[in-house]
RNA sequence: GCCGGGAUGGCGGAAUUGGUAGACGCACGGGACUCAAAAUCCCGCGUUGGCGACAACGUGGGGGUUCGAUUCCCCCUCCCGGCACCA
């Protein structure tokens, strides 16, 4: 054994060492449970990062945990690799994306390998070959002909100067981030896919999803967003037909003052026809990003149309008017807005002075005499009198128009309502709907705020979409024997629009159904698309004739999915969908795709996120080449938990890697005082230990229970580390070297190693190799504890005196409750607070922790 | 704007079910070793007062529940993630 910790030599050794022994090929074993455990493929941008570093250090962490355990475990590996940056890198470097992205590939695979993670390399898949993206094009025109994806209009971000859709991420304050020219919003036709149809599929079966984060499973339900309320139509004077709009709040319906429409209505386009200054209005509001964070920060403008409604209740004329908050997307495009109990509607109804009409006021409020509708051009709108008014007991004459408006975003009881004064949110959302019901104006509904997934790319580097557009027969989905449709991969990029766009050679071909002239669709597919189906494809990486066979059945579901708390809806959502879809065509039996999530926080440097543009990237490779693999994976593990954001720190991995060679000297200096078997009770015939030797187990065995806890249950790595730090720094305050102690010492050492492998796999096998020379760690097993190691005769208590701090006490393990009491009474610390005619009130014993005494 | 999180010493964090706040590590200070430095080892390290024993204060801010609150409830501030074409 070498005096110092040589970790190039160990790592490579290690590494050299699983390859050639296929240590982490998985096979299909119905013998032992098995363990999925799979961490979100990268996106190969060129080299690893930091969050690389961590992902996958927590992913190899678990999988190793479990192979230890008994489980047969596999952990594939691959790339998401079609995307944007390609295309980018391609138009700046004047290469072609395939070729980026292969080169990236490439290198970041022989990183990946540095870092030593227990990866079946030969499921590798890259999902911008064709063997991979063949299957999701069939499936793509199955799906079409179930009638589960269809085409529609969308609006997309399109840059006038540079000819091209952009991306959200491209529009930098409603500009082109190239052109610097002002963005418009386009209609083009695209393709989506129904997810809608399973949405109530996707929300109830969150509730089975015991393994994840609740904050994820929470914010998928808000994304779905599954409200229950009411459609109102509003006749519209002076034309046939109504103004149909969505409310989740029916009891308001009295309130209404005015309907707002998206710029994107039709009924906003009609009246733009002989309204010059409307149509120019709605062509602002169609300027600037389609992004929803942008809409609903935009400062609130609107127009009048000059249409007016009829309200479908009490027969009031209100106007239409066309509002840039109204998204067209969600709803009806269109909302019967109500000033006094919506906030959006009432920051509108001040700036265009619009009535402001309240209809619900808290449970407790006399209705009959308040005074409630005003309008905001009155001077006096800040203090009004509400008379009789007694909010919770509490009297109050002059109420604020703001306090007023906090107190009615809330649900309440009707008032101003005619017949519905007095019921309650419930009541008046079924009297009313259930009046407009009698009039054919208006029904219950639910509604989802989840939308189909729009799908079509207007970009080249992606997967085609299998699609043949034929003037006789329409859109025909490409038969399953002309797949894949392929992605030409030698092509130069120059900027504008995407290659096969402009190539006969890809986009001319002949109808499958009447074999006459036709093009091919030049949309490629949405990434996510990749991504929502790559973790069944690992199952069945090599097969040929099915986009997954039987395998899968075996290994899925995922037992332990691990990545960004970034993907928490988006791509969670789409996969898990994906999955519905897989089944629901016959491939997997399965219904959702991840058993457990892990969700890891973000890597920050300075209290932001590590990027290229920011210029705070730390390089995960010169760490590796200082310390070793291991001190990196070491450190992730330490510096924070896995599920929290985790602040880079030079000096930490200094720390980290103090720490390792101080665990190979202290092995080092143990073995080279010659073999000595670990210390068993079975073979304990040399007498009684010493107390410290008996502390000593008791700590090592109390740390292999916590640190398999940790790993497995609480996922705590940093704490898992910082307790075998702890049991380290006690073993070197032991100096002796007599064989009893030093069996101990070999006992220690041992579990160490393998407490820490799944962390530092490296250093672990090679610390074994040195403490067992006759076997290999590989083929240990999970260290269980010695219950008998753990006996402790003796309890300390905590005393508190009225919940303080006051002292200690220890009493034997069997003292009863009155014993403890006692005990605590005749203590300095205690009867020096009984003074001046202050007695014992009450004593709290909590079993084995604390004692707290109530004096008064 | 909406949805979801977070805030604890100089720093990263610990306290697992309401029960010792600050484990472990970093940084820093002192000492040992050394011609010297680095490395290593030992000691100290929330704030304030005190020679000390000890005492008071202290988990973003304000209120509440409790014998006891970093932990539960209400309100607020700031920061982070997502918002459907970044992945």
């Amino acid at each position: 054994m070498q005096q110092q910790y040589p970790f190039k030599e160990i790592e490579q050794q290690a590494q050299q060492y699983w390859e050639a022994n296929q240590t982490f090929a998985a096979k299909e074993d119905s013998k032992k449970p098995k363990y999925y455990c799979l961490s979100m493929f990268p996106y190969p941008s060129g080299r690893l990062h930091m969050g690389h570093v961590r992902n996958y250090t927590i992913g190899d962490v678990l999988s190793r945990f479990h192979k230890m355990k008994g489980f047969n475990v596999m952990q594939p590996m691959g790339w998401d690799a079609f995307g944007l940056p390609a295309e980018n890198a391609a138009i700046a470097n004047k290469t072609a994306p395939a070729k980026w992205t292969y080169e990236n590939i490439e290198h970041m695979k022989t990183q990946l390998k540095q870092l030593g993670l227990g990866v079946d390399w030969n499921r590798e898949i890259a999902t911008c070959r064709p063997e991979y993206y063949k299957w999701e094009q069939w499936l793509f025109t199955e799906l079409f002909k179930k009638g589960l994806i269809y085409k529609k209009t969308a609006t997309v971000n399109w840059d006038p100067v540079d000819g091209t859709v952009l991306a959200n991420e491209q529009v930098i304050d409603g500009r082109g981030w190239r052109s610097g020219a002002l963005v418009e919003k386009r209609d083009i036709p695209q393709y989506f896919m129904k997810i809608t149809a399973y949405a109530e599929e996707l929300l109830n079966d969150l509730d089975k999803l015991d393994g994840w984060p609740e904050q994820v499973k929470t914010m998928q339900r808000n994304w779905i967003g599954k409200s229950y309320g009411c459609e109102v139509e509003f006749p519209i004077v002076g034309q046939n037909g109504n103004l149909k709009v969505y409310t989740t709040r029916p009891d308001t319906l009295m309130g209404a003052t005015y309907v707002a429409v998206a710029a994107e209505h039709a009924l906003a386009t009609l009246a733009a026809k002989d309204n010059p200054k409307l149509a120019e209005f709605i062509a602002e509001c169609k300027r600037g990003s389609v992004a929803e964070a942008d809409v609903a920060t935009a400062e609130k403008k609107g127009m009048a149309t000059g249409f007016f409604v009829t309200h479908p209740l009490n027969g009031e004329q209100l106007p239409v008017w066309v509002a840039n908050y109204v998204l067209a997307s969600y709803g009806e495009g269109a909302v019967m807005a109500v000033p006094a109990h919506d906030e959006r509607d009432f920051e509108f109804a001040k700036k265009y002075n619009l009535p402001i009409k309240a209809v619900i006021a808290p449970k407790s409020w006399n209705s009959q005499k308040v005074t409630t509708s005003y309008h905001t051009s009155g001077s006096n709108l800040n203090e009004r009198e509400f008379p009789s008014i007694a909010h919770d007991g509490e009297q109050s004459g002059i109420l604020n128009w703001f306090d007023w408006l906090d107190i009615f975003s809330e649900h309440g009881t009707c008032i101003n309502s005619g017949k519905f004064d007095g019921l309650n949110f419930e009541q008046s959302s079924d009297a009313i709907s259930s009046a407009l019901n009698s009039k054919n104006l208006g029904k219950k509904r639910t509604q989802f705020r989840l939308r189909d997934w729009g799908v079509s790319r207007q970009r080249y580097w992606g997967c085609p979409i299998p699609i043949i557009h034929c003037t006789k027969c329409g859109e025909v989905p490409v038969p399953a024997e002309a797949l894949p449709v392929r992605i030409p991969e030698d092509v130069t990029m120059d900027g504008v629009g995407s290659p096969i766009k402009k190539d006969p050679s890809f986009y001319e071909t002949t109808c499958p159904t009447c074999n006459g002239n036709a093009t091919r669709e030049t949309d490629t597919l949405d990434t996510f698309f990749e991504s929502s189906w790559y973790f069944a494809r690992y199952a069945s990486f090599d097969c040929d004739t099915k986009m997954v066979d039987e395998r899968a059945y075996y290994w899925l579901p995922v037992d332990q999915y691990v990545g960004g708390i970034e993907h928490a809806i988006l791509h969670l959502l789409y996969a898990r969908f994906f999955n519905k879809l897989m089944r629901d065509v016959g491939l997997i039996k399965n219904d959702e795709p991840f058993t457990n999530l892990l969700t890891q926080g973000m890597v920050l440097k300075d209290g932001s996120k590590m990027s290229k543009s920011k210029g705070n990237t730390v390089d995960p490779q010169a760490l590796i080449d200082t310390y070793g693999a291991d001190t990196a994976r070491l450190f992730m593990m330490f510096a924070a938990p896995p599920d929290q954001s985790l602040e880079w720190a030079d000096s930490g991995v200094e720390g980290a890697s103090r720490f390792l060679k101080r665990l190979w000297k202290a092995a080092y200096e143990h073995v080279s005082l010659g073999k000595v078997k670990a210390y068993a009770l079975s073979n304990s015939g040399r007498g009684e230990l010493t107390a410290e030797l008996k502390n000593l187990r008791l700590q090592l065995h109390l740390t292999i229970e916590k640190v398999g806890d940790d790993y497995g249950r609480r996922h705590s790595f940093n704490t898992a580390i910082s307790s075998v730090m702890e049991l380290m720094n006690a073993l070197a305050k032991i100096e002796a070297t007599d064989e009893v102690t030093r069996s101990v010492r070999q006992e220690v050492l041992q579990n160490v190693a393998l407490l820490l492998s799944p962390i530092v796999p490296h250093i672990c096998q090679a610390l074994w190799e040195n403490l067992c020379p006759a076997s290999h760690i590989l083929c240990a097993s999970w260290p269980a504890s010695d219950k008998t190691a753990m006996v402790q005769d003796t309890v300390e208590y905590v005393v508190q005196v009225n919940g303080k701090l006051r002292g200690n006490l220890t009493v034997s393990r069997e003292a009863s409750k009155e014993v403890i009491e006692t005990l605590t009474l005749a203590q300095d610390f205690v009867t020096k607070f009984l003074v001046d005619g202050t007695s014992v009130r009450k004593i709290i014993v909590v079993p084995n922790k604390l004692v707290n005494v109530v004096i008064g």
